[in-house]
DNA sequence: CACATTCACAACCGAGTGCTTGTGCTAGCG
DNA sequence: CGCTAGCACAAGCACTCGGTTGTGAATGTG
């Protein structure tokens, strides 16, 4: 009976649907793939993203709100400055696939492009 | 012929960033993950799919339409009916570790809850 | 050929969301 | 203490997006 512990049930109870669609959601915003993106490298103050992708200080502050809200990076005080990191790498694995998927995409479109018709 | 999977450059660039973000927003809508989920199955036409999900015919054509948009479906006529089967299995792949993250960040709640501070 | 079925497309509306502006709070500093 | 710097929270606006309604195209049937 806890055969559900390492897969899901199929199909997918509903709760479990809009916690999966929220977590994508939350992906779906260029500028958070941005800031996951420059934490990559290494953990990072607002005002360093801020600098980084030139948006407003309250925009980053927002979406950094949203990607802790989701549990995706952390969030400490060093002076008066707040440092964000990555909760656990396994999201870049997630934009890897998705990458991955574009590429496959695009490699499938171009030998279509090139087929004389 | 895909060959090995070449890491995408960091930073990632504009456009790439908007390709990724775009992807998972496709995925971030609960029907959507619904009709994913339903023809894990296997191939369905849109009137089995919107009478599993008690939705219109409209509304389910229009998310088909998107996933399809996306690749992530294919298309096929089969009489007056239309048949959709997922393109790409790659796709679960995403959501598993989707439920993993979920089920990793849930454990972790209930240990903080179940500790006595 | 007339009619029914199945589905996609377009227009519209309400809700959700991102971005900006403004403001308050906390930590360092003279 | 008063001041500045750094950041988060709240309100307002514009836009996007999901859902509904309406309609037309394609196929099958009598």
């Amino acid at each position: 009976m806890t055969a559900a512990r390492t897969l899901p049930p199929t199909p997918l109870s509903e709760p479990l649907v809009d916690l999966v669609a929220q977590r994508f959601r939350v992906l779906g915003e260029p500028m958070r793939i941005r800031l996951l993106d420059l934490l990559r490298e290494g953990e990072a103050t607002v005002g360093e993203l801020q600098q980084s992708l030139g948006a407003s200080q309250q925009n980053v502050s927002k979406h950094l709100g949203i990607l802790h809200g989701a549990g995706m990076v952390t969030r400490s005080k060093r002076g008066t400055s707040v440092v964000y990191a990555i909760t656990d790498d396994s999201v870049f694995d997630l934009c890897d696939q998705v990458c991955g998927g574009i590429r496959r995409q695009l490699s499938d479109m171009e030998s279509i492009l090139k087929l004389p018709s």
